[in-house]
DNA sequence: CGGACCGTGCTAAATATTTAGCATGCTCCA
DNA sequence: TGGAGCATGCTAAATATTTAGCACGGTCCG
């Protein structure tokens, strides 16, 4: 895997958080928007390295991250656990839940206990599990 | 805010994931480490930069991150919620607690639902909210 | 038609990053 | 004591990234 130079890192974060984008909207999207020229060089070699691909709409180009952004979701938050959460899923969530980087609303948190729910059931019907509270 | 290149952005997870390290530490875990010279470089305009600091341990140095992991934890997260899941947290949850990510176990299930409860009883507290029961 | 307007491809220069080398000073132990 | 072993500071070169400029081709409308 090449990995990205700091323009190319803006530039792929901005296709993955808008699905595709044209070049002049990525230059526009871009902190210290370099010129147009700029823009599409960086873009042209995105598409060497194999990260982002293009395709033609009309007379124009769209670009598209490469790989889809549920593999690249997995790997971004793989590597975030890591990074500053020691590898703990839980700690990340609760990150999430307590509002110090979003915010949540009642219907959201309803919304994540039912997920919960689901994922336990999964993780039950492949280990039994420590017997939760017999019904 | 200075931005950072890719060997500084790769040093500074490392110091955010291990909370401090030597310059050898660094030099080790880096992908492709470069030389320990290089290394020291890197960490030095890192300090330059205002992103780390060193204390003496001895006769050397141990580089840690200038901006608390706590702090730094939110502007990622928020990041990646940007980028990755439309800004939304339970969507970004939601992926955690699935396990495509990592693999929650059912304790670990349970302490988030508690997490939520927690969550919800604050926000209540400031807003009463549409009355999900009446006790 | 024809030329203004876009968008592309390519190339070359400016700048930043990454790298290693060398000199110096401190510590610790034989 | 003294020198081997480490760790640092600084500097300069190699490489990568980032940038802009220019030429070309297609479209669309007056």
């Amino acid at each position: 895997m090449e990995s990205l130079s700091r323009r190319e890192r803006q530039i792929l974060d901005i296709l993955y958080a808008r699905g595709k984008a044209t070049a002049a909207d990525i230059q526009a999207a871009l902190p210290d928007s370099p010129s147009y020229s700029t823009t599409r060089a960086l873009l042209r070699i995105l598409e060497e390295k194999g990260h982002a691909r293009h395709e033609e709409d009309g007379t124009r180009y769209v670009y598209l991250p490469k790989v889809s952004r549920q593999k690249a979701r997995v790997t971004a938050l793989r590597h975030m656990l890591q990074t500053f959460f020691d590898g703990s899923a839980v700690d990340a969530a609760a990150a999430l839940v307590d509002g110090s980087a979003a915010n949540m609303s009642a219907e959201e948190l309803s919304q994540l206990e039912a997920l919960i729910e689901r994922a336990r059931a999964k993780s039950d019907s492949q280990n039994p599990g420590p017997n939760p509270k017999e019904k």
